[in-house]
DNA sequence: GACTGGCACTCGAGCGGGATGAGTGCCAGA
DNA sequence: TCTGGCACTCATCCCGCTCGAGTGCCAGTC
């Protein structure tokens, strides 16, 4: 395509999500050093109308970018703004400060959902690829038991196992001993197969109680809650006006699925990358009116999960694409430290 | 105050909460039995808005509640609204599944935001009122150590210790179990006191350590995340239409800040009794247009902390009283259980 | 062939005015 | 004390109008 045509587009975009506002060739070339006329701009938006990058919402408004439009000036045109060295400070003092795991996930959806002044959605550190740091088993009375799980990114899982009767401090510590002998620093996916046979240790007539334990254990690991997300920032969605006021109540309904916030990140396609889904893009209905921005964080070389923003689709792309990475890169680092 | 005008008052709060309309004389003898006719209802009306208790939008408009009016109903004129008992049960069957306490608060959040169509306030069993019921070292390596807090209401608190240099696993077991033995059973407003003199015990060469990990300890009973606020339901929101529009945006923003809605709940006067602050009753500006309703709940006769909805002072306070009220029950009995 | 200035055309936004009707306040009468 | 009747107010709706931003097209120029 022509050198002029793609800067006709992304002078649309820029103009667009400055404004907020329909933009029509006479503003372009104000605005923009085209070194050319209107008229010659006019002609360039037919084609790019033509060709489905941009559209006008009626016959004398000017021109708003399609998703088409959106995809291309992400793809090609926009320069990622890079967060200054005070803002990365900033970012950095800001996490550090946090005194556990829930507080570094709160701290990173606040932050984010300021930086970029979008709906924040931060993934907890996912199971399936941290490893058992230990494992604890705690009794709590009337033959009751805390069972608590602890990751080696500070995540925390517990689950209360009724042994319908009482048993003894020995056989707990033993048993204790023996699950963090097997299991710690194992890959929680690898859990499953390090607990076959630990039964046979026991005495028969405590076999029932072990094997209630590790089945409590298997459904924490695979079943139940395997992740969580957070979202912060959903005033943002209050101040985007317009059109997109009259879908802010299913866009709300939809963040309150976790279930659906999960399948959107888990579309991202490739762990690591930075991926963007711009309206229709997005499997969800409720959003398919809005962009998510995606990234993995992780410590080291491995993606532990996921990080985002979610806006309309006329967002400040270079922004908060810089903002999601560099959020991203310093979560990572934090949880390394902890 | 005469039995009638009560009577048009209860009519005009009725109506207008389900309509979210003006309501009119002519509309009222129309919708109710009042036995007399729109001419003498107008009478009455003028006296109520005389009185401060309605008031009209416009002068050809019909009339709508003030905060005094809703006030009024509230402490006169309603009925709570019982639940029925497969609703009961509904509720119990839904909580009862929970695994932890998270969940159980996830649940409770959905569940209240679910019964009455309003944003859903719930907070954390605080850590004050709640005993220890076990603390735990675990050694993360690299002179590391994870220190994990847990009461009996299932809340769990963790932090990283930094030692500087390795401790033995020994001295971890020797200090795990003079924790445990000063602790557990304790009320978390007891723990600095029972902490006092507990270094003496150890090498002077094992004191700073010590003393660094009491230091966290404290640190994480007293003064951070003493409260934990969970909000839900807040698509809700978007469902109120005009005049409240305006403003979900700023109500979205405080309900984000959570320090505001600790001290929305820490002014509810009686911690357990029931408690309703009706627009401008709320010290928090952003809510003076909403309302509030908040009861304590807890396992058996002490209050553990607060759940409420937040709504359109034009809410059904029969149905919201009600559902907070018998979730609030079973949320108690739950974590009874756990 | 590419660009430009000019011009006719379209169509949404904004404004003013009249009709409509819900709702009120007041008054005389039962 | 209540009621029916009546004049009055005023927000809402609808209509037609103007205004102007923006477009598309075309003939002319470099």
């Amino acid at each position: 395509m022509e050198e002029r045509k793609l800067a006709v587009l992304r002078a649309i975009v820029d103009d667009y999500v400055q404004t907020h506002e329909p933009v029509g060739s006479k503003a372009l070339v104000d605005r923009h050093s085209l070194g050319v006329s209107s008229a010659t701009i006019r002609n360039d938006m037919s084609a790019l109308e033509e060709e489905g990058y941009i559209s006008a919402p009626h016959t004398s408004a000017g021109r708003i970018p399609t998703d088409k439009g959106y995809r291309l000036f992400v793809d090609k045109l926009h320069s990622i703004k890079p967060m200054s060295a005070p803002e990365r400070k900033a970012i950095h003092t800001f996490l550090d400060q946090a005194v556990d795991l829930d507080d570094v996930m709160n701290r990173t959806v606040r932050l984010l959902s300021q930086l970029t002044k979008q709906v924040a959605l931060v993934q907890y550190p996912s199971l399936g690829r941290s490893s058992v740091r230990h494992i604890e088993l705690v009794n709590s009375g009337n033959s009751k038991l805390l069972l608590i799980l602890i990751a080696d990114t500070g995540r925390i899982e517990q689950r209360t196992v009724d042994l319908l009767h009482s048993v003894s401090a020995d056989f707990l510590h033993d048993l204790r001993t023996r699950l963090n002998v097997a299991l710690d620093g194992q890959l929680f996916t690898e859990v499953p197969e390090r607990l076959i046979g630990l039964g046979d240790n026991f005495q028969p007539d405590q076999r029932p109680a072990v094997n209630n334990i590790i089945a409590t254990i298997l459904d924490a690991v695979v079943t139940h809650s395997e992740e969580r997300v957070v979202v912060g920032g959903t005033s943002n969605l209050a101040r985007v006006g317009e059109d997109f006021t009259a879908t802010v109540g299913p866009v709300l309904e939809a963040l309150e699925e976790h279930v659906v916030l999960l399948r959107l990140f888990g579309e991202a396609a490739a762990p690591d990358a930075l991926t963007v889904r711009i309206g229709h893009e997005n499997s969800v209905e409720e959003l398919q009116r809005a962009s998510v921005v995606t990234v993995g964080y992780g410590s080291g070389d491995q993606a532990l999960a996921t990080i985002g923003i979610l806006g309309p689709t006329r967002m400040d792309y270079a922004g908060s694409i810089g903002a999601v990475r560099a959020v991203a890169r310093y979560v990572g680092q934090i949880l390394q430290d902890k």
